[in-house]
DNA sequence: CGGTTGCTTGAGATCCATCAATAGGAGTGG
DNA sequence: CCACTCCTATTGATGGATCTCAAGCAACCG
């Protein structure tokens, strides 16, 4: 079995097999977090880089008036920190959304690794460039989409990002998230989710019984929540 | 006259004055950019990393809805892309906002810098750090904050990072922006951000007249916006 | 002076949040 | 197996926040 964090970092650098060893080597103390718990609280020293091999996790915050907002969505083959530095005093929360498997990166290993090995350090600058350009297509679908839009938006972003670690089945993957979740995700009220979810669903666009999720008609969801998924710096998945 | 950016990094590392000049000397080819025009269009290669010295600037993003989302706001001293890599395809592009001078980095000179100084190397991933921070708490303010309360936290943000790098005059600073870059700051309409505006002028709050800003009381857009300056990292200006 | 740009105000429509209640499913203990 | 509880999904009703459209005004500029 490709480790997904491999396997996603081949869209990004030519690597050799040597490489994918090598990386694969850096990955240490993996452990098991269980569902709804923080992986590194706030405030919290952090003295490894954590990356996702598998479940889902996120970021977030939580405001003085009781909302949350999750900042970030991670899945397997996510590396949760800027790879350069230990990461000190975390600002925000990392919490396993479901129950998780955790990879330690320690700093200095990655960067031993990278100092001689010109395709390793593309490597871990393609992937933070492509976490940074995730956030930033998140920021600007809470900025000017609408409630059905952000969640067409997300599903497509899913849906690519998923199928890079192999984790879609054709149009369908395991979506493990509650409404609630995706409400904070989203920027939302749980109500309103749930009503846009209904409105997707009514027009034939997607479908999402017992945690699975089913598009139904991608080219609509992608003109619906002007998804250009050329944002994700990849060979391409949906077009070609 | 300090460098901007010399003097932001200050607070991320403990630099020696050969450290700063060495800093200083990284900087080359300065142009200048009207307001208004594009530093850096999108899909243009750009083989350096554009510094802004003077003036302010943004990463925004156009939808085809014709809507606009600025991503991130760019002061001076703001290194405006991450300093490991050439930017290849920008996918969004930056805009100056008023006539901007900028410096150009170069990647490989940084890296140079960087391999045998660690003080300098912390303190360009401290810059790094600090600028997705910036965004990411951009981002919490449009999931979940008011129209009036993402104001207020602006106002409190941009007080800390203009008071770094010497561009604040006490409680007062010059703000060169209009309403609309405002809105698409902030994902709202003009019309909104002007009524919510009028609303934290009659409370008192602040008062912006002829592109000067001036906090009135600030502990008071503190609490109204829930900003904490910690996610700025540094030794910090408004708690001292 | 006319044209442009940015700010302001009003009115109406829409999106979305909140409050409240119901229903289903999973787990738990009797 | 049933009663109970918790969590999530769903639905309805209402109010509020924000958008859109439209118009007027102020400042600046050639």
């Amino acid at each position: 079995m490709i480790h997904p964090f491999v396997r996603k970092l081949r869209h990004g650098a030519r690597l050799t097999a040597a490489d994918e060893l090598h990386l694969a080597g850096l990955m240490h103390a993996v452990r098991q977090v269980e569902a709804r718990s923080d992986i590194v609280a706030e405030g919290a020293p952090a003295r490894t880089l954590p990356l996702i091999v598998e479940g889902w996790a996120c970021r977030y915050k939580l405001l003085e008036n009781g909302k949350r907002q999750i900042i970030s969505l991670f899945i397997p083959g996510d590396l949760c920190e800027p790879f350069g530095v230990q990461p000190r005093h975390m600002d925000h929360p990392l919490s396993a959304i479901t129950p998780v498997t955790i990879a330690a990166l320690s700093p200095s290993a990655v960067k031993a690794a990278i100092a001689d090995n010109d395709r390793l350090e593309e490597a871990f600058w393609w992937d933070l460039l492509l976490a940074a350009a995730i956030d930033r297509e998140h920021l600007v679908s809470l900025g000017r989409l609408s409630a059905p839009e952000r969640l067409a938006h997300l599903f497509c972003e899913l849906y690519v990002r998923l199928a890079r670690v192999g984790l879609a089945d054709g149009l369908e993957y395991d979506l493990p998230v509650s409404q609630l979740d995706l409400s904070d995700l989203l920027g939302l009220s749980t109500v309103h989710v749930n009503r846009s979810l209904q409105e997707l669903r009514r027009s034939g666009l997607i479908s999402w019984r017992s945690g699975r999720l089913t598009i139904h008609d991608l080219p609509a969801l992608q003109e619906l929540s002007y998804f250009d998924e050329t944002y994700l710096q990849g060979e391409g998945v949906i077009l070609r």
